[in-house]
DNA sequence: CCAGACGTTGTT
DNA sequence: GTCTGG
DNA sequence: CCAGACGTTGTT
DNA sequence: GTCTGG
């Protein structure tokens, strides 16, 4: 799960990185529809420990995959909160390169008919507002850019409805703790991969459109239009042919 | 995560 | 069915 | 010792 | 690079 998010709201996206964390940092256009593999803004501590933003690839490629094949194997987009002190790749980041991944959503599909259909929902903060992932970052070389991963945690209430996973969502003051300096322990790992409260989210329908990495569009990523469509858009494809 | 491809030969 | 690209 | 992995999600 | 499996 977690493997699109969104970004959208420049001015409160703006006025949450100055305000929470000092940042300045201009995103310049909205992403409706943030895939695998493309190039976000994430917030790490510089050289002089100072929080900033920078550009970084979704897909968190390890210090040991060398060559032009790296990170073709499989996705590094999630890592599991709890497996992850221990994972080689995960190991030296969950140390020292841990990162805040700012957003305004996250989808999740219900998988409906066997998987032939599949709903979006968007996840958002109860009201609306910007927010942080907890993230990890790996460095780039000559050849590829910085690259990250998202935590995951176990789902909330509200989550569980579709999914047995959701993305680690950080408090403001988790997030100043998370990018702190300091060893990390299973203790001090765990407060912030809790599930975030159920009660301040809420989630809504999302037009199919969305499904599409494609679609980084305000219409792919409004509302469902639930006065028709939730009957044609759950109606099951014609099983097969019939001669 | 989902959508879309999924192949070879020739080769001025 | 399975892999790649986004 | 060497070879091979190194990851996550979904499963109406 | 480092750990696991054989």
């Amino acid at each position: 799960m977690c493997n699109r998010f969104r970004a959208v709201g420049r001015e409160e996206l703006i006025r949450y990185a100055r305000e929470a964390f000092g940042i300045d940092w201009d995103p310049e256009r909205p992403r409706y529809n943030i895939a695998p593999n493309t190039i976000q803004a994430i917030f790490v501590k510089d050289d002089e420990d100072k929080l900033v933003a920078t550009q970084a690839r979704w897909n968190l490629i390890p210090f040991f995959e060398k060559g032009e094949k790296a990170g073709t194997s499989f996705l590094r987009t999630n890592a599991r909160s709890e497996e992850v002190l221990g994972k080689p790749s995960y190991r030296e980041p969950i140390q020292k390169r841990r990162c805040l991944v700012p957003a305004d959503a996250f989808y999740e599909w219900e998988h409906l008919h066997d998987g032939r259909v599949k709903l979006p929902y968007a996840f958002e903060l109860n009201p609306t507002r910007p927010f942080t992932f907890a993230g990890l970052w790996e460095r780039g070389n000559e050849t590829r850019p910085p690259s990250f991963t998202i935590l995951t945690t176990s789902p909330n209430e509200l989550v569980a409805k579709i999914h047995d996973r959701m993305p680690v969502i950080l408090s403001d003051e988790n997030a100043h703790r998370w990018v702190a300096a300091g060893p990390m322990t299973k203790e001090t790992l765990a407060p912030f991969v809790r599930p975030f409260p159920a009660e301040k989210m809420h989630c809504h329908r999302v037009n199919p459109a969305i499904n599409s990495v494609r679609a980084d569009t305000a219409e792919a990523a409004a509302p469902a239009n639930t006065d028709d469509p939730v009957a044609s858009a759950e109606q099951p494809p014609a099983q097969g042919e019939l001669f």
